[in-house]
DNA sequence: TATTGTTATACTCTATAACTATA
DNA sequence: TATAGTTATAGAGTATAACAATA
Protein backbone atom coordinates (compact mmCIF):
# COMPACT_ATOMS: atom_id res chain seq x y z
CA UNK A 1 0.00 0.00 0.00
CA UNK A 2 1.61 3.26 -0.81
CA UNK A 3 1.93 5.55 1.73
CA UNK A 4 2.81 8.95 2.69
CA UNK A 5 6.69 8.04 2.65
CA UNK A 6 6.82 7.93 -1.08
CA UNK A 7 5.66 11.26 -1.68
CA UNK A 8 8.77 14.18 -2.41
CA UNK A 9 9.36 15.43 0.73
CA UNK A 10 8.78 19.20 1.20
CA UNK A 11 11.49 21.14 3.63
CA UNK A 12 9.71 24.22 3.02
CA UNK A 13 5.66 25.06 3.34
CA UNK A 14 4.11 25.73 -0.01
CA UNK A 15 6.23 24.12 -2.55
CA UNK A 16 4.28 22.79 -4.76
CA UNK A 17 3.14 25.78 -6.85
CA UNK A 18 -1.01 26.02 -6.18
CA UNK A 19 -1.03 25.19 -2.71
CA UNK A 20 -1.35 28.96 -2.06
CA UNK A 21 -4.77 28.67 -3.39
CA UNK A 22 -5.46 25.29 -1.84
CA UNK A 23 -5.45 27.13 1.42
CA UNK A 24 -6.85 29.83 1.10
CA UNK A 25 -9.63 28.12 -0.09
CA UNK A 26 -9.61 25.39 2.53
CA UNK A 27 -9.61 28.44 5.44
CA UNK A 28 -12.39 30.23 3.60
CA UNK A 29 -14.38 27.66 3.56
CA UNK A 30 -13.55 27.11 7.11
CA UNK A 31 -14.31 30.84 8.36
CA UNK A 32 -17.59 30.75 6.43
CA UNK A 33 -18.65 27.24 7.50
CA UNK A 34 -18.49 29.31 11.26
CA UNK A 35 -19.76 32.74 10.01
CA UNK A 36 -22.43 30.88 8.43
CA UNK A 37 -23.93 29.30 11.54
CA UNK A 38 -23.21 32.43 13.65
CA UNK A 39 -25.35 34.48 11.64
CA UNK A 40 -27.88 31.91 10.02
CA UNK A 41 -30.46 33.68 11.71
CA UNK A 42 -29.90 36.94 9.89
CA UNK A 43 -32.07 37.55 6.58
CA UNK A 44 -29.68 36.80 3.89
CA UNK A 45 -26.86 35.19 5.85
CA UNK A 46 -23.30 35.87 5.36
CA UNK A 47 -24.16 38.98 2.52
CA UNK A 48 -27.13 40.29 4.94
CA UNK A 49 -24.39 40.39 7.02
CA UNK A 50 -21.69 41.99 5.04
CA UNK A 51 -24.51 44.27 3.42
CA UNK A 52 -25.33 45.87 6.61
CA UNK A 53 -21.81 46.24 8.04
CA UNK A 54 -20.81 47.64 4.79
CA UNK A 55 -23.56 50.09 5.42
CA UNK A 56 -23.41 50.77 9.33
CA UNK A 57 -19.78 51.58 8.94
CA UNK A 58 -18.64 52.66 5.28
CA UNK A 59 -21.67 54.60 4.43
CA UNK A 60 -21.50 53.50 0.81
CA UNK A 61 -23.28 56.63 -1.41
CA UNK A 62 -25.56 54.44 -3.54
CA UNK A 63 -25.93 50.41 -4.00
CA UNK A 64 -23.70 50.42 -6.83
CA UNK A 65 -20.78 51.30 -4.60
CA UNK A 66 -22.22 49.06 -2.38
CA UNK A 67 -22.44 46.04 -4.21
CA UNK A 68 -19.07 46.03 -5.63
CA UNK A 69 -17.68 46.56 -2.86
CA UNK A 70 -18.36 43.21 -1.69
CA UNK A 71 -17.43 42.05 -4.96
CA UNK A 72 -21.23 41.02 -5.82
CA UNK A 73 -23.21 41.96 -8.80
CA UNK A 74 -25.91 44.71 -8.89
CA UNK A 75 -28.62 42.28 -9.75
CA UNK A 76 -28.23 40.32 -6.55
CA UNK A 77 -27.69 43.39 -4.10
CA UNK A 78 -31.72 44.20 -5.55
CA UNK A 79 -32.60 41.04 -4.37
CA UNK A 80 -30.63 40.91 -0.55
CA UNK A 81 -31.72 44.57 0.11
CA UNK A 82 -35.48 43.60 -0.58
CA UNK A 83 -35.03 41.05 2.26
CA UNK A 84 -33.36 43.46 4.23
CA UNK A 85 -35.69 45.94 3.51
CA UNK A 86 -38.65 43.65 4.60
CA UNK A 87 -36.89 42.61 7.57
CA UNK A 88 -36.60 46.19 8.35
CA UNK A 89 -32.64 46.31 9.00
CA UNK A 90 -32.01 48.59 6.32
CA UNK A 91 -33.88 51.36 3.93
CA UNK A 92 -33.28 52.66 0.48
CA UNK A 93 -33.66 56.47 0.38
CA UNK A 94 -33.77 58.46 -3.01
CA UNK A 95 -30.53 60.52 -3.00
CA UNK A 96 -32.00 64.15 -4.01
CA UNK A 97 -28.75 65.21 -5.95
CA UNK A 98 -29.46 61.82 -8.37
CA UNK A 99 -32.92 60.53 -9.01
CA UNK A 100 -32.21 57.05 -10.27
CA UNK A 101 -29.91 56.38 -7.08
CA UNK A 102 -30.92 55.21 -4.20
CA UNK A 103 -28.89 55.46 -0.67
CA UNK A 104 -29.20 52.67 1.55
CA UNK A 105 -29.16 53.76 5.30
CA UNK A 106 -30.25 51.30 8.24
CA UNK A 107 -32.62 51.60 10.69
CA UNK A 108 -32.53 51.87 14.15
CA UNK A 109 -34.08 47.84 14.23
CA UNK A 110 -30.59 47.61 11.82
CA UNK A 111 -27.95 48.96 14.00
CA UNK A 112 -28.87 47.39 16.92
CA UNK A 113 -28.92 44.13 15.28
CA UNK A 114 -25.68 44.38 13.85
CA UNK A 115 -23.95 45.51 16.82
CA UNK A 116 -25.41 42.52 18.38
CA UNK A 117 -24.14 40.32 15.30
CA UNK A 118 -20.75 41.74 15.43
CA UNK A 119 -20.25 40.71 19.07
CA UNK A 120 -20.75 37.27 18.00
CA UNK A 121 -18.28 37.34 15.37
CA UNK A 122 -15.76 38.81 16.57
CA UNK A 123 -16.20 35.80 18.96
CA UNK A 124 -16.21 33.75 16.62
CA UNK A 125 -12.84 35.01 14.46
CA UNK A 126 -11.10 34.91 18.05
CA UNK A 127 -11.77 31.80 18.34
CA UNK A 128 -10.70 30.65 14.51
CA UNK A 129 -7.25 32.32 14.91
CA UNK A 130 -7.15 30.66 18.36
CA UNK A 131 -4.29 28.11 17.07
CA UNK A 132 -2.57 30.87 16.32
CA UNK A 133 0.05 33.20 18.64
CA UNK A 134 -1.25 36.33 19.03
CA UNK A 135 1.29 38.02 17.11
CA UNK A 136 0.93 35.56 13.88
CA UNK A 137 -3.05 36.48 13.96
CA UNK A 138 -2.73 40.27 14.13
CA UNK A 139 -0.04 39.87 11.63
CA UNK A 140 -2.15 37.51 9.15
CA UNK A 141 -5.34 39.88 9.48
CA UNK A 142 -2.55 42.98 8.38
CA UNK A 143 -1.19 41.20 5.41
CA UNK A 144 -4.40 39.84 4.69
CA UNK A 145 -6.01 43.46 4.79
CA UNK A 146 -2.84 44.83 2.48
CA UNK A 147 -3.45 42.08 0.02
CA UNK A 148 -6.78 42.09 -0.68
CA UNK A 149 -6.77 45.88 -1.22
CA UNK A 150 -4.34 45.11 -3.86
CA UNK A 151 -6.40 42.88 -5.28
CA UNK A 152 -9.55 44.86 -5.23
CA UNK A 153 -8.11 47.83 -6.77
CA UNK A 154 -6.55 45.39 -10.09
CA UNK A 155 -10.12 43.89 -9.95
CA UNK A 156 -12.54 45.36 -12.59
CA UNK A 157 -15.62 46.83 -11.26
CA UNK A 158 -13.45 48.02 -8.05
CA UNK A 159 -13.89 51.59 -9.34
CA UNK A 160 -17.28 53.05 -8.22
CA UNK A 161 -16.06 52.30 -4.59
CA UNK A 162 -12.58 52.90 -4.56
CA UNK A 163 -12.90 56.11 -2.32
CA UNK A 164 -13.83 53.29 0.91
CA UNK A 165 -10.82 51.25 0.31
CA UNK A 166 -8.75 53.76 0.46
CA UNK A 167 -8.68 54.11 4.00
CA UNK A 168 -5.19 54.27 6.03
CA UNK B 1 -22.63 64.31 -1.22
CA UNK B 2 -21.78 61.37 1.55
CA UNK B 3 -17.99 61.13 1.85
CA UNK B 4 -15.59 58.73 3.54
CA UNK B 5 -15.17 61.21 6.39
CA UNK B 6 -18.57 60.29 7.57
CA UNK B 7 -16.79 56.84 8.40
CA UNK B 8 -15.79 55.75 11.91
CA UNK B 9 -12.26 55.97 11.76
CA UNK B 10 -9.95 52.92 12.42
CA UNK B 11 -6.55 52.89 13.90
CA UNK B 12 -6.36 49.45 13.85
CA UNK B 13 -7.16 47.08 10.54
CA UNK B 14 -9.80 44.69 10.85
CA UNK B 15 -11.44 46.81 13.42
CA UNK B 16 -14.84 45.60 11.97
CA UNK B 17 -16.14 41.79 13.04
CA UNK B 18 -16.28 40.45 9.22
CA UNK B 19 -13.51 42.19 7.68
CA UNK B 20 -11.09 38.64 7.92
CA UNK B 21 -13.96 37.26 5.90
CA UNK B 22 -14.14 40.23 2.99
CA UNK B 23 -10.02 40.24 2.83
CA UNK B 24 -9.92 36.57 2.30
CA UNK B 25 -13.08 36.07 0.12
CA UNK B 26 -11.07 39.60 -1.90
CA UNK B 27 -7.93 37.47 -1.96
CA UNK B 28 -9.30 34.27 -2.80
CA UNK B 29 -11.05 35.89 -5.47
CA UNK B 30 -8.00 37.76 -6.87
CA UNK B 31 -6.11 34.55 -6.85
CA UNK B 32 -8.41 32.00 -8.68
CA UNK B 33 -8.75 34.55 -11.29
CA UNK B 34 -5.36 34.78 -12.19
CA UNK B 35 -5.02 30.60 -11.52
CA UNK B 36 -7.99 30.47 -14.07
CA UNK B 37 -6.27 32.29 -16.77
CA UNK B 38 -3.01 30.26 -16.24
CA UNK B 39 -4.79 26.66 -16.37
CA UNK B 40 -7.73 27.68 -18.89
CA UNK B 41 -5.91 25.27 -21.32
CA UNK B 42 -5.52 21.81 -19.32
CA UNK B 43 -9.14 20.02 -18.98
CA UNK B 44 -11.06 20.54 -15.60
CA UNK B 45 -9.57 24.47 -15.23
CA UNK B 46 -8.74 25.22 -11.71
CA UNK B 47 -9.82 21.70 -9.90
CA UNK B 48 -8.17 19.90 -12.82
CA UNK B 49 -5.04 21.33 -12.01
CA UNK B 50 -5.25 20.63 -8.38
CA UNK B 51 -6.27 16.73 -9.44
CA UNK B 52 -3.06 16.64 -11.36
CA UNK B 53 -0.79 17.88 -8.47
CA UNK B 54 -2.22 15.71 -5.66
CA UNK B 55 -2.12 12.70 -7.76
CA UNK B 56 1.67 13.26 -8.44
CA UNK B 57 2.74 14.55 -5.21
CA UNK B 58 0.81 13.72 -2.35
CA UNK B 59 0.15 9.81 -4.34
CA UNK B 60 -3.65 8.98 -2.77
CA UNK B 61 -4.62 5.86 -2.48
CA UNK B 62 -8.07 6.00 -3.92
CA UNK B 63 -10.60 8.48 -4.99
CA UNK B 64 -12.76 9.61 -2.06
CA UNK B 65 -9.12 10.27 -0.58
CA UNK B 66 -8.54 12.90 -3.23
CA UNK B 67 -12.11 14.08 -3.46
CA UNK B 68 -12.20 14.45 0.56
CA UNK B 69 -7.88 16.02 0.39
CA UNK B 70 -9.55 18.74 -2.35
CA UNK B 71 -12.55 18.92 -0.23
CA UNK B 72 -14.50 17.84 -3.38
CA UNK B 73 -17.88 16.03 -3.06
CA UNK B 74 -16.52 11.95 -4.67
CA UNK B 75 -19.75 12.48 -6.89
CA UNK B 76 -17.67 15.79 -8.58
CA UNK B 77 -14.75 14.00 -8.75
CA UNK B 78 -16.38 11.22 -10.94
CA UNK B 79 -16.96 13.81 -13.72
CA UNK B 80 -13.48 15.91 -13.06
CA UNK B 81 -11.68 12.12 -13.60
CA UNK B 82 -13.63 11.45 -16.56
CA UNK B 83 -12.63 14.33 -18.42
CA UNK B 84 -8.85 14.20 -16.99
CA UNK B 85 -8.91 10.33 -18.23
CA UNK B 86 -10.47 11.22 -21.31
CA UNK B 87 -7.43 13.88 -21.62
CA UNK B 88 -4.63 11.15 -21.34
CA UNK B 89 -3.62 12.86 -17.90
CA UNK B 90 -4.15 10.03 -15.65
CA UNK B 91 -5.58 6.80 -15.10
CA UNK B 92 -7.81 4.91 -12.92
CA UNK B 93 -6.19 1.41 -11.73
CA UNK B 94 -7.78 -1.15 -9.95
CA UNK B 95 -7.07 -1.44 -5.57
CA UNK B 96 -5.73 -4.92 -5.87
CA UNK B 97 -6.35 -5.10 -2.10
CA UNK B 98 -10.01 -3.46 -2.17
CA UNK B 99 -11.76 -4.71 -5.74
CA UNK B 100 -14.51 -1.38 -4.72
CA UNK B 101 -11.56 1.08 -4.84
CA UNK B 102 -9.50 2.63 -7.61
CA UNK B 103 -6.00 4.47 -7.66
CA UNK B 104 -6.14 7.48 -9.67
CA UNK B 105 -2.01 7.87 -11.22
CA UNK B 106 -0.86 10.00 -13.80
CA UNK B 107 0.16 9.05 -17.16
CA UNK B 108 3.80 10.07 -18.60
CA UNK B 109 1.69 12.71 -20.42
CA UNK B 110 -0.04 14.16 -17.48
CA UNK B 111 3.47 14.41 -15.43
CA UNK B 112 4.80 16.68 -18.23
CA UNK B 113 2.00 18.31 -18.34
CA UNK B 114 1.96 19.35 -14.71
CA UNK B 115 5.16 19.90 -15.09
CA UNK B 116 4.64 22.98 -17.57
CA UNK B 117 1.81 23.96 -15.73
CA UNK B 118 3.78 24.63 -12.50
CA UNK B 119 6.57 26.52 -13.77
CA UNK B 120 3.73 28.83 -14.65
CA UNK B 121 2.04 28.63 -11.34
CA UNK B 122 4.78 29.81 -9.37
CA UNK B 123 5.25 32.38 -12.04
CA UNK B 124 1.70 33.75 -11.14
CA UNK B 125 2.07 33.27 -7.11
CA UNK B 126 5.09 34.90 -7.05
CA UNK B 127 3.48 37.89 -9.03
CA UNK B 128 0.51 37.51 -6.91
CA UNK B 129 2.48 38.26 -3.39
CA UNK B 130 4.41 41.03 -5.19
CA UNK B 131 2.81 43.85 -3.32
CA UNK B 132 4.49 41.69 0.04
CA UNK B 133 7.60 42.22 1.01
CA UNK B 134 9.75 38.46 1.12
CA UNK B 135 9.47 38.38 4.81
CA UNK B 136 5.65 38.95 4.74
CA UNK B 137 5.09 37.03 1.34
CA UNK B 138 6.62 33.79 3.44
CA UNK B 139 5.46 34.32 6.44
CA UNK B 140 1.64 34.42 4.86
CA UNK B 141 2.37 31.46 3.11
CA UNK B 142 3.45 29.54 6.02
CA UNK B 143 0.72 30.97 8.44
CA UNK B 144 -1.93 30.31 5.84
CA UNK B 145 -0.52 26.46 5.94
CA UNK B 146 -0.81 25.96 9.54
CA UNK B 147 -4.03 27.36 9.35
CA UNK B 148 -5.51 25.33 6.51
CA UNK B 149 -4.11 22.51 8.42
CA UNK B 150 -6.25 22.90 11.34
CA UNK B 151 -9.54 23.82 9.40
CA UNK B 152 -9.23 20.49 7.98
CA UNK B 153 -8.68 18.30 10.38
CA UNK B 154 -11.93 19.99 12.07
CA UNK B 155 -13.43 19.69 8.61
CA UNK B 156 -16.36 16.40 8.15
CA UNK B 157 -15.16 14.63 5.81
CA UNK B 158 -11.17 15.09 6.42
CA UNK B 159 -10.61 11.54 7.58
CA UNK B 160 -9.98 9.39 5.24
CA UNK B 161 -7.21 11.83 4.04
CA UNK B 162 -5.95 12.43 7.20
CA UNK B 163 -2.05 10.63 6.64
CA UNK B 164 -1.71 13.24 3.66
CA UNK B 165 -1.98 16.38 5.78
CA UNK B 166 0.10 15.69 8.47
CA UNK B 167 3.25 16.45 6.43
CA UNK B 168 5.31 18.14 8.90
C1' DT C 1 -24.37 -3.47 7.39
C1' DA C 2 -20.88 -0.17 5.69
C1' DT C 3 -18.01 1.66 1.93
C1' DT C 4 -16.30 2.86 -3.06
C1' DG C 5 -17.61 4.56 -7.09
C1' DT C 6 -21.27 5.83 -10.48
C1' DT C 7 -25.46 7.91 -12.19
C1' DA C 8 -29.62 10.86 -12.21
C1' DT C 9 -32.28 14.56 -10.32
C1' DA C 10 -33.15 18.89 -8.14
C1' DC C 11 -31.69 23.07 -6.21
C1' DT C 12 -28.92 27.17 -5.64
C1' DC C 13 -25.91 30.47 -7.34
C1' DT C 14 -24.30 33.37 -10.85
C1' DA C 15 -23.99 35.55 -15.32
C1' DT C 16 -26.34 37.74 -18.99
C1' DA C 17 -29.41 40.47 -21.24
C1' DA C 18 -33.41 43.41 -21.51
C1' DC C 19 -36.06 47.05 -19.61
C1' DT C 20 -37.16 51.80 -16.95
C1' DA C 21 -35.99 56.11 -15.39
C1' DT C 22 -32.96 59.39 -15.07
C1' DA C 23 -28.41 61.98 -16.35
C1' DT D 1 -25.35 57.99 -25.14
C1' DA D 2 -24.33 56.39 -20.54
C1' DT D 3 -25.63 55.14 -15.79
C1' DA D 4 -28.60 53.32 -11.46
C1' DG D 5 -31.68 50.11 -10.48
C1' DT D 6 -34.93 46.29 -11.55
C1' DT D 7 -36.57 42.04 -13.59
C1' DA D 8 -36.45 37.57 -16.12
C1' DT D 9 -34.05 33.76 -18.12
C1' DA D 10 -30.41 30.40 -18.85
C1' DG D 11 -26.24 28.12 -17.38
C1' DA D 12 -22.83 26.43 -14.16
C1' DG D 13 -21.99 24.54 -9.97
C1' DT D 14 -23.52 21.87 -5.98
C1' DA D 15 -26.08 18.80 -3.07
C1' DT D 16 -28.95 14.78 -2.57
C1' DA D 17 -30.46 10.32 -3.17
C1' DA D 18 -30.46 5.98 -5.31
C1' DC D 19 -27.88 2.23 -7.25
C1' DA D 20 -24.25 -1.67 -8.10
C1' DA D 21 -20.23 -3.93 -6.52
C1' DT D 22 -17.47 -5.21 -2.83
C1' DA D 23 -15.90 -5.38 2.11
Amino acid sequence: MASIADTPSASKPSVVPGDLGWHLAMVLRGYQTRFEDTVSDLPGGIRGYQVLSTVVHRNPPNQLALASHLGIDRTVMTYLLDTLVKAGLVERIPDPSDRRARKVVPTTKGEGCLADFEQRMAAVERQFLSGLSEREASELESTMHRLAMIVHREQPGASPCEAMDNLP
